[in-house]
DNA sequence: CGACTGATTGACTGCCCTCAAATAGGGTGG
DNA sequence: CCACCCTATTTGAGGGCAGTCAATCAGTCG
């Protein structure tokens, strides 16, 4: 992990403060400069499509702030979610892996923030000049591979009720912020849903049983868990 | 696609006749030489376990001849089948995509066969000397993402007899023979059922269904297709 | 002709989805 | 401050898909 420490007119740029992404990690400070020098910035708002799975790759990425989603669509218009996209995650990177470069997903944005982005072009010569972003490239994707893995595992021999607690704690270590009460998530009943493979019924009556046993407590579009490890327990009773 | 065509003097492995790997795709004959000569070559027999999840990535290789099963293990002794491999698959990828380097899966031998490995060192000479291996290995991960998420989205929105005609088409691209009576695949029940994530039993009852209306014959381990279409139509109705 | 492994069939069970209907939270405008 | 609306959530009843278990049958090999 790398904290690029710049000075502020070195790039057109602004990273937030305490900005971290593994995607540097083996980068010179000269090295993340030009990465930087070579990006460029946008904002994003809640429902945008990042990139849609088939289009032809055209850019990489970094999620800056926000949150964003990955998904496959179903044919139905279901949505088989993939994975969570937090500030410092890459994406796009059928760009510079794939060929002919074509987005293997779809991603979304869940929040407002900003992304980092750089051009096919950019992407080549970035590649020719830092060797270590390939390593950097290849370490995401095998974390990638290594999650899809550990999801078809969950799909295949855990229960409803065990892959809501996975899923719980799973999102609780990439999106939770730990408050007063417990580890707060910004999440409704059929998000979450979604990401369990579960219907909405299923996870309020889950969630409610939870309640009651006072593991955790709901609001409105957020869920607060007292404590991750009954959870964990819950989840890692089997597979693995 | 490339056949290399070499002296059989130039290197200690012998190829199998007419193989052919995407590995080698963009690659000049000069440097399929190189790589060839780099690596040893061994016979695999049936149960033998090619490498193990967890286990320090310490070889690359690929398969030149039988078949093997690419899987997870569940804590319960159950597997996970993730995928088939076939003459031309390369395994062992994570020796040079991960840092550090540990095999994501478990590959099992099933049939008789044999293999070509490149030690640490080889590959790490190989890739230097041969920049478009780099290409073929992202290629072969990038094939190897999309088909797990396939595999996620069938467990997900397909019902076990869908997902049963989703593998026998899958194994029928893969493994099957084109004979007199139409497409043989050898397998049993019991494996097709674990790479369809269903129990024997419900494999039974399909597959006895569909020897009712016709539409295949089986034997003991060995299935056969009279034609694909049908478990097309019956898989793709959904998911994609 | 046994012995072993693969395949079958039926009865039963249960998880979880479907659908309908009611309830509650949170914001808005009068 | 209250009426109202929209969305998130709850709860119950019912049903179906597919897993479990037990027992039987069939194919192959020595």
């Amino acid at each position: 992990m790398i904290t690029p420490r710049l000075r502020k007119t070195a790039s057109a740029v602004a990273l937030p403060p305490g900005f971290r992404s593994t995607f540097f990690e083996g980068l010179t400070a000269p090295e993340i400069e030009a990465v930087l020098a070579a990006a460029r910035q946008e904002r994003i708002s809640p429902h945008q499509l990042l990139q849609q799975e088939g289009d032809p790759a055209t850019r990489l990425w970094l999620l800056l702030a926000g949150r964003a989603a990955a998904y496959r669509l179903a044919h139905g218009g279901g949505k088989l979610f993939l994975r969570w996209g937090l500030p410092g995650d890459a994406f796009g990177l059928a760009t510079i892996v794939r060929e002919p470069a074509r987005y293997l997903v779809t991603v979304e944005a869940v929040q407002e923030g900003s992304l980092l982005a750089w051009d096919l072009p950019s992407c080549r010569a970035l590649v020719l000049r830092c060797p270590s972003l390939s390593k950097a490239v290849n370490s995401v994707v095998a974390d990638y591979l290594d999650g899809l893995i550990d999801a078809l595992g969950a799909r295949s021999f855990l229960t409803a009720e065990q892959r809501l607690a996975r899923m719980l704690v799973v999102s609780a270590r990439q999106l939770g912020r730990t408050e007063r009460e417990g580890i707060e998530l910004d999440l409704t009943n059929e998000q979450l849903a979604v990401t369990a493979n579960v219907t909405a019924f299923t996870a309020s009556r889950k969630l409610s049983k939870w309640q009651d046993l006072g593991i955790l407590k709901k609001h409105r579009g957020k869920i607060v868990l007292r404590f991750l490890s009954p959870f964990e327990r819950i989840a890692e009773d089997t597979w693995r």
